[in-house]
DNA sequence: CTCCAGGTCGTTG
DNA sequence: CAACGACATGGA
């Protein structure tokens, strides 16, 4: 990879296995906008970012990036860790095609997948809202609690954007002000949520240290955090790859290609988990794309 | 108008 | 412990 400023500008040459696009819209973040093919505005960790994925329409060839307004040092403290750029998913992918061949072709297609590193906070919250709800009523969701609790930032066009909001503004935000912001009867799971992080009883760094099955029960200690929610958190908030979250989608995907038949999620992520072992959480990703490439949203 | 969505909870057999 | 309806909200 080759790395320079051109202006005010960041350039990413020769990336591998990174698409913007599909790591975007794999269903792991919710606080971003897409601009105009493969070019996004996003927030993280407190910042913008506006970046645009450029030429290399073949997917065989690294890829290049402009991030826009962006300087090395954001980079090094932020983006560099959120795109997950010191991992090496060649290998990762060699891992998984091992354990099942036919997931070959589907990860070709997908190469550019990266599971994002992303706040710990943020991931929880978005994670509760998640259920039972489609992925831009989610979105629409994280961007009006933003708006309201979150940090302004004033680009340079003079048009603001909002932050995700601190665990701190959050707790001194009332139940009826949650569902202002439509998160209807998880409201009080977001309380909760926001309760136990705000007063220190559950902590991602705390977390992050811990077992997979320990941070997993202490997670879903929270009321509104099940099976599900909390392996998104695991996998997405706290880096646990081993996490294979099964929803109604990978219940679909999973039973077409390996059950043939009605199947309970518990046995489904037993069974994935066996499997892929450590990379169970890449290949998550991986067969979420092809279940969408195949139409399997029912 | 009905049905269902990246689920989870509380209540019944 | 497996099954089932409720839960807010909005879009198909």
């Amino acid at each position: 990879m080759h790395i320079y400023c051109r202006d005010n500008d960041l350039i990413l040459e020769a990336v591998n296995d990174f698409d913007i696009e599909d790591t975007l819209e794999c269903g792991q973040c919710f606080h971003f906008t897409k601009l105009a093919p493969k070019e996004y505005e996003l927030l993280a960790y407190g910042k913008y970012l506006h970046i645009r994925q450029c030429g290399d329409k073949e997917l065989s060839k690294p890829g290049s990036f402009i991030l826009y307004n962006t300087s090395m040092e954001d980079y090094n403290l932020v983006w560099k860790r959120y795109f997950d750029m010191d991992t090496d998913y060649g290998a990762i992918k060699e891992n998984i095609i091992n354990a099942d061949g036919r997931l070959k072709d589907v990860i070709e297609n997908h190469r550019g997948i990266r599971i994002l590193n992303q706040d710990f906070f943020e991931t929880l919250i978005s994670f509760i809202i998640s259920q039972n709800k489609q992925i831009p009523h989610i979105k629409q969701i994280v961007h009006m609690l933003s708006e309201k609790y979150g940090e302004e930032i004033v680009l340079g066009s003079g048009r603001k954007v909002y932050t995700f909001p601190t665990v701190e503004r959050l707790y001194q935000v009332s139940d009826e002000e949650l569902r202002e912001c439509k998160v209807g009867f998880r409201a009080p799971y977001i309380r909760q949520a926001v309760d136990k992080v705000y007063h220190g009883e559950i902590k991602g760094e705390t977390l992050k240290v811990l077992s997979f099955q320990g941070a997993k029960q202490s997670l879903m200690s929270i009321k509104g955090v099940g099976e599900k929610v909390a392996n998104c958190v695991l996998l997405f908030g706290l880096r646990f790859t081993e996490a294979f979250p099964v929803d109604v989608w990978m219940k679909r995907i999973m039973e077409e290609l390996y059950f043939h038949q009605d199947t309970k999620k518990d046995a489904i992520e037993k069974f994935a988990c066996e499997l892929y072992g450590t990379n169970a959480g890449y290949a998550q990703q991986y067969l979420f794309a092809y279940g969408r490439e195949m139409g399997l949203g029912k």
